[in-house]
Order: structure tokens, then sequence, then C-alpha cells
DNA sequence: CTGAAAGCGCTTACAG
DNA sequence: CTGAAAGCGCTTACAG
């Protein structure tokens, strides 16, 4: 009832409200108003803006000229609706605040906003739930293309076959699919932990432990690979009990480093190599705990170069995974993507080039 | 010339393209079709969907059935732009790669996202012309407000000046601009270093000395001020030379430190009292090079809660801002200010409450 | 080289 | 309660 009654006085609002936009400057400039300005139909200012090629440049030059006058801004939506391009990238993280993922982000947004493209973020927090309803958000919001690091708890994945059956240009790196026909950014893990190892191994150290991450997941067996490799290489015998798999997290360090310390001490490890620096840190509290000293009596080597390794006390060796150089590819990958035509799509693979950073945590007392 | 040969084939392969969208799956339903499937008009569809108040429920239930069969989503972006609501907020931070920082777009996201929007997220890197930038690009994907956390450097506002004028909804977070008519959230920062430097003068500590801010920052002129403030309450000479003014880095927490640490030994500070994380880390790390033990000899508390001060040795003791509250706060304000008419807006300002963590860099032996 | 016209997929004030 | 019609601001194939 109430409602019918004011019906009136909020018409009288509405349209005074038009007219306040209208007055204010809140009303955008269209192509309309420079064609108007300049006695040429919108199609024409369109296309001079576009540059589109049969057009006189002169036409071109004063038609930029006008638009800037009056500060025109074209309306994304429009161009995206008319032209099935909305000019957003979608891309997916477990989450933004790890320096790995901050740092791939980051490159992306460099390498696709020059072509004109917006990034629309979202982040899955490793939970299959979360990350099926941020690609759907993504794909309600029409973006041209998706890059996406999946979750390392994520065992289905028909949201991504659905992005592939619609045909939207897909992007995976880090965590990525084998056999699933898109493109990929991965980094060479096993060359990474192949390294880190190695130096382990240069060191001295013999009894190598490896905080491992689920197997199932292409990354964390490479890593697995990669040290198995770098020991036989240096006839060190493989010993499963000192591969401790887990989700990798601080607690999960605290957790496997405990776990070790439990074994007689003759057979106590004398380094450990952790698949993601967050363990790593976990190791390190327990260490301390226990007055063990790193790296004099266990060295640590981390992965994924985080912010934080280098705030340590020793500060942790690790693996830098070339994340802002990730984010360009797989920022160049999406581009060349949109560019072609569907049917001449043929999936690449690129593999990156890890960089092992050696800090206090690995270093032996002879250096 | 090849262009030109090439046209005929490219046109054939033009409507093959459209062929196979329309029989691979990629056309999307439209509210057209659900119209025709079910004898009715778009309008009407439309209606029912939005749950328009005057329509059946009959009706309404039979629609969203269909669309439901149809696996229908709505084109966000037609509706964008016939309603002038692209339901996109834009969210613009200094860096996504700290705690702080991406637990309020935790936050944000939570509380928006309920209410329909999308999230666009945008970095300013601390620099002036890259913030200027990215509230540009916002601007220009037509989101329907914006959230803005001011970079430290920035002295020219008038970018955030242009949102207004252009009665964008605008909220500000953290760094705020006082008296510039828009509602914000922000910590009681006063309160947050009064707290911190009380516990440090309970622990027995009376030469404090304060890593500072920038004073010309409001959040930073109030820390100082709960500093001084804390100190006079308990009756301790403020001294001006134990207050050092950076930019907060791991950097600058080095230098303030070793700055420090050329005063005579009798004038050393007992307690640091860093206004952020990062520069307690630096300053740990002169200490730790100087075997100055922290907290025996100096104990430190820190600003943000970020993540790593947990892994350090010792735990940095923080005052906590109280992120992800901060981030529903800002989102809700938006989604009020999105609802109300522009008319009668009235400016809000929400302070929330911080919260001292201690850990142990600042207890004493004592405890 | 330029213009007229259609249309992307919605929403919404108006008429019934 | 439902329908017909206009239009948001662009782009683009077509005609000249």
């Amino acid at each position: 009832m109430k409602k019918d009654l004011k019906v009136g006085t909020s018409r009288i609002k509405f349209y005074f409200c038009r007219y306040m936009m209208k007055n204010m400057g809140k009303r955008k400039v269209t192509l309309q108003d420079i064609a108007n300005a300049m006695h040429l139909t919108p199609s024409a200012v369109s296309k001079a803006l576009n540059d589109h090629p049969r057009m006189s440049d002169d036409t071109k030059a004063a038609v930029k000229k006008m638009a800037k006058k009056l500060n025109y801004k074209p309306n994304q939506l429009a161009a995206a609706l008319r032209s099935g391009r909305s000019k957003l990238i979608g891309v997916v993280v477990p989450a933004v605040d790890f320096s790995f993922f901050s740092s791939v982000i980051k490159g992306i947004e460099e390498t696709v906003m020059e072509a004109g493209y917006r990034v629309l973020l979202a982040q899955s927090g490793n939970s299959e739930q979360k990350e099926q309803e941020v690609v759907e958000t993504l794909l309600d919001a029409r973006v041209d293309g998706l890059i996406v690091s999946i979750g390392s708890d994520i065992e289905d994945f028909s949201h991504l076959q659905r992005v592939k059956e619609q045909q939207i240009p897909l992007i995976l790196f880090d965590r990525v699919l084998k056999d699933f026909g898109v493109s990929t950014v991965e980094l060479d893990d096993f060359k990474g932990a192949y390294e880190a190892v190695t130096h382990l191994i240069n060191q001295g150290c013999r009894r190598i432990a490896h905080l491992a991450g689920s197997p199932h997941l292409e990354l964390y067996a490479n890593r697995i690979a990669g040290y198995k490799a770098a020991l036989s290489d240096a006839a060190i015998a493989v010993r499963e009990d000192y591969i401790l798999n887990s989700e990798l997290l601080v607690e999960d360090g605290r957790n496997c480093m405990e776990k070790l310390l439990r074994l007689p001490i003759e057979e106590r490890p004398d380094a450990l190599f952790c698949a993601s620096d967050f363990s790593a840190v976990g190791a390190l509290q327990i260490l301390r705990k226990n007055k063990i000293c790193v790296p004099k009596e266990i060295k640590i080597v981390g992965f994924s170069n985080e912010n934080f390794t280098l705030y340590l006390e020793p500060a942790i060796s690790t693996v830098d995974q070339a994340s802002i150089e990730m984010g360009h590819c797989a920022g160049k990958l999406i581009l060349r993507q949109l560019r072609q035509e569907s049917e001449s799509f043929v999936p690449q693979r690129v593999v990156l080039e890890p960089t092992l950073i050696i800090r206090n945590s690995s270093k032996s007392d002879t250096d």
C-alpha cells in the first residue's frame, strides 16, 4: 500500500535524478557525441578510433583529437557485448598471499595489459567447491580466456573440462594437468629438485630426507623423482622412510620433522629437502625447539623462494620458480590463442628453468 | 596483396566457424531461447528470473525451472549495458602479497559476492602513476564502485577526486584521506600503538624507540601519537631522536637499527616499537648480526600481524589490524552506498579495534 | 574511403 | 499479471 502512495514522488525523484546526472558530468561521452561534433556517423568514428584499415589518416587523426578533447572513454561493456570479446582474462590461483602466485599474477598483468586486456582475479583457496565456483563466476563475467593454477586438493576437473568444451582459451600453470590438451607453463621441477639435492650432497650430506607433496600431483612427483635421481647419481641409496608426504603446510613441516627426529640418532637425516618453503619453516621451528643447529647439524633447502625465507635465521636456501617469467609466458600463450582461429590450435608446453638460491641454511661450515 | 588473395577462403572459414560455434555448444542460451521454449516474451522471462514483484509465482517457478534445464547463464555484459550497473567492484591495494591486504580482499569478496557483485582487483605498487592508471582502468571497465587503500607515496589525489565527481561510490580503507567526504574504514591506530608501547613499558622497558612511518600519512601520525601518549602516561620523556621516520621496508628497519646502535651504550634503546612488521624484521636482522639478544636485551613489537612474524626466531609480537573485518566493513559500506540514492548520501567513518598479539620478541624473562 | 542499418542480450517504463 | 517496444553504446558486414 505504502508503495503505491509513493509512486508519484518517486517518479519525480527519478526524473530529477536523470536530470542531475546529465548535468553533473556523470553522463559519459559516447561515439555519438563525437560524431555529432564532427558531422560524421558513429560507425566512422568507431573505425577511426580502432584504426580500421580503409580510412584516411586525416580523418583518424581528427577523430582521435576530438575524442581526446571531449575526454571520450569507450564503454567496454558495449564493445564487449557487440563484438563478443570482453577483453577480460580470468586468473585463478589457490591464494594471492604467496610470493610465488603474486609474482606470477604480476607477470600475467604486465603482458596482457599491454594488449588491452584486464585481469579478473579469483582465489580458489585450494578448495574444490570454491574453484568450481570461481571458474563459473569468471565464465559468467564472459572472460575471453582463463589462466588457472589448479588447487592441490582438487581431483575433479569437470569445471576445466567445461571451459575447454566451450572453447574458451585456457592456460594452466605450475599445477597443470597432463595430456589435457591445453597449453601449459611449468617449472622444470625435476631439475630444481635435482640441483637442490646435489647441492646438499656437495655440502657433505649423505642422509637427505625429503618433505614431499602429494605424489598424485605431477609437479610434486617430479620433485620426488629429481630428489631420487640426485641421490642415485651420487651412489646414495634412496630410503623410502626419508620421504614424507604431506600438504606441505608449516604445520606439516613440524609434524614431519618430529617424525624424523624419532629415528635412531645415527639414522637421523643430516639434511632436508623440502618441496615447499612453508614446510621448511615448520621443520626449522622444531629443530630450534630441539636445539639442533641449522646448518651445522641439519641443512635445509626449501622450494619457491617465498619472500620470508630471507627473513629467517638462518636464511633458507630455496629454489626460485621463475615466477615473473611464468606469468609472462602464461600471458603470451593466452594472447596467442586469443588471436588464433580455434581450428588451428595446437597446445604448447613451456618448461622454465629453476634457479637454486643458496643461503646460510645449507652452507657447510667449511665454506 | 596476399591478404586480398585470401579473402575468399577466409570468408568461408568465417562461416564455417560460425556454423561450428552454433553446433558445438558454444552459442549461449539466451532469454529468447527460454521465451521460445515457453511461449513467453523475453521481457516476461527477465522479470521472472529477477523476481519482479508483479508476476505470478507459478510463472516464476516455471521459468526458473526451464532456465535451469537449458543451463541458462545470463549475459552479465548485456545486463550491465542495459541497466547501467556492471555488478563489478574495483579494489585497489598497494600489493596483494601482504597478509594484511590479502585478508582485507578476502573480507571484501565474502561480503560483496553474496550480493551478486564481483571484484576486479588491481595493484598500485605504491606508485602514484600506477595508482592513477589502475583507477582509470577500473573506471573504463565501468565498475559500479571502488574500494581503495591509498599507496603510501601518493600525494596527488586528483584521480580519487575524479571518482567522486563522477559520483561513483568510493570507500577508502586503512590509508584514508581526512575530510575527503567519502566513507572510510580505519584501524584505531592510536590505540594499537598505545597498547603496544604500554605493553613494552609493563615489561620493564624505559628507552623505547619507534620506527615510524611518514607522519604525513594519517595512520602513521596516529601511531606516533599513540606511542608518545603511552610514554607520557607512564611519565617517560619522549625523545625525538628515538623516533626514526622511514618507508618501513625491511631495508629501512636495518638502517634505522644501525643508526640506533650508534648511540652511546647507556642510551641504547631497550625496546623497539615498529610501525610495520617489515621494519621489525630488518631491525631483528641487525640485532642478530650484532649478537644482541631479543627479547633479553632489546624487545620488539611490530604492526600488522603479517604471517611471517610467526615464523621468525623469536616470533615477533605485533598488532593485528582486524583485516577480515575491515574487508567486511568496506564491503558493507559500498553495498549500502550502491543501494542509496546519491543525494541522501552521508559519508560514514568506521574505526576498528586493534588486537595486540604478544609473542616471544617482547616477553621479559621473568614471565 | 564513408554511411546506413542491423544487432549483441538484456532491462524497463509503458500500455493493456 | 503479461506483452510490445525501445534502447544501453558499441561494431561490423554490406552497399555505395
